[in-house]
DNA sequence: AAATACTGTTTGTAAAAACTGAACAATGAT
DNA sequence: ATCATTGTTCAGTTTTTACAAACAGTATTT
């Protein structure tokens, strides 16, 4: 029955009309030169094949239908503006859920005091934290940002770098001193996305040209990092663990090769949005203040 | 805040592909590509600022604000289906008011009848008569249709020709029989638009180039014909009578110059639309048809 | 009566948009 | 792995929309 794209306009054209008292009035309420709003009266009665208002150059009167049709398309202006307020409002306070991801390394040590901090200064938001080093499905899952490392090269999402970290290779204090054995005979504690075969690359902190490679086999595996913290802290051996995660345990690990570093992760987000709704793009600027101070 | 004039298609497109679910489903409903679809929508959240459906190639799912914006957009698209739909209803039968004016000349003889006859058909037409031989005003007086008796010249208004008619001079027999005066001294009841001087030109019924004229004061003046017939009746005179009301009288009134007539008067049917509702179409046609018959 | 101020309509023209169809990338199912 | 499906993007075309100016009718003012 309502096909055409134009009717809708037509439509809110003519309430305007009926409440303005006149075409001139309307078209100027409406920034519109006079000869648009009346052809678009004169269309608007033309498809429909009635005339809505009887006019002359200086009264203008409803007819029967006219009056019933002005009763709806009244309704349909008042829709669009409330629509559209709505939506305002809600994007002029971050307020609302924010369902966001990201792997142990960085879950706690980041996102979370970021987004922490944030809620102290705008109550509305309600975030939920899922903590999972795998990959999860940002739609099946209803999530709104995730914090990965490292780039999924195939996805509709949109993606973006927003930071960097590196993994250090620690041990207990005690354990580096009274342990004999060479690097590569050391307890390895491994996560489980580091596989069985193990390979490290380091480079020198001051000198970028020198080098060192390591490569061993797991003697144990975790499947998150604070249980490698949590062992390596009880002196069980070495393993890797993100620097950023280092903070709360530091006083008592120490690096196992001082005068070397790995080579950086790169951190990123992703969201399924094709524009950020304002909570998710406020948690997601504050995660990425997080990180960059801590560079 | 809403400006634009194709926001409102947009929200209307944007309920639609929630409601079909997908955007493919939602072009072929609405008869467009996808594409346009598709641009419909990026180009809504981009001017929105907020995304309202996150959407792989597969799934779709909507944002707070997409749900929230969507129950408006819903019932905008309900709203504007049901104007048009009140409107087709509306027309698909003659229905409602209808005023009509019309000379004393033409309202009892022709409109009354051919409007009585079509009330019969619909019921649902409600007529107002309004008996006026002076020009009234149609916005003003909230008239749908006037018959006039000649073009008003400069008008606002549509203007149709919709018949003819003539006037004659007519007398009660009986006085036309016992009557010696000549024709000039007869006693004339005239019309009040007539004026005091009336002149009138005949043309012979048979022979085109034959005429008469006459020339008389008018004796009496009546404001209405239906007074006019009265008198004649009563045999005090001749006078004007417009040969369409005769049918009720005719029997006691004759001719007073049978093998002449007067020069026809047009008839013009009058109305404030654009376009006529089917009410005023359905009686105008009528009347029309009415007058056609009596030709 | 004439001048005026204000209406709504028409017309020609330029800008904006809507739309299409085809090519493309991503996804899920067979 | 292939295949059908989905959404996006990109030309190019058609349709709408909009404006400005000229015009005509109406009421007020002078």
């Amino acid at each position: 029955m309502i096909k055409a794209p134009h009717q809708l306009r037509q439509m809110s054209v003519f309430a305007r009309v009926v409440e303005a008292g006149s075409i001139s009035k309307a078209a100027e309420q409406l920034a519109l030169s006079k000869s648009v709003v009346s052809q678009h009266l004169k269309r608007l009665e033309q498809e429909m094949g009635a005339t809505l208002l009887k006019r002359t150059t200086r009264r203008q009167q409803l007819t029967a239908v006219g009056q019933e049709f002005y009763t709806y398309c009244q309704q349909l202006n008042d829709f669009a503006e409330q629509a559209w307020r709505s939506v305002q409002e809600r994007q002029s306070v971050p307020q609302g859920d924010v369902v966001i991801t990201a792997p142990h390394a960085l879950m706690s040590s980041v996102v979370v005091p970021a987004v922490g901090q944030l809620i102290k200064q705008y109550q509305g938001i309600r975030p939920k934290f899922i903590v999972s080093d795998k990959a999860l499905d940002l739609m099946g899952d209803n999530i709104d940002l995730a914090i990965r490392v490292g780039a999924s090269g195939n996805s509709n999402y949109k993606q973006r770098r927003i930071g960097q970290f590196r993994d250090v290779l620690v041990a207990n204090e005690h354990y580096l001193v009274n342990s004999k054995l060479p690097l590569e005979q050391m307890f390895y504690i491994a996560n489980h996305w580091q596989g069985r075969e193990i390979h490290h690359q380091f480079t020198s902190k001051i000198e970028p040209n020198k080098s060192k490679s390591l490569t061993v086999n797991a003697n144990c595996t975790v499947d998150s990092f604070p249980s490698a913290i949590a062992l390596i802290e009880q002196g069980v051996g070495i393993g890797l663990v993100p620097e950023l995660a280092l903070a709360q345990a530091r006083p008592r690990l120490v690096e196992v090769l001082p005068e070397y570093q790995l080579a950086q992760n790169t951190i990123y987000a992703l969201h399924p949005y094709q524009q950020l709704p304002l909570v998710v793009s406020t948690c997601l600027t504050s995660i990425e203040q997080m990180l960059s101070k801590q560079d």
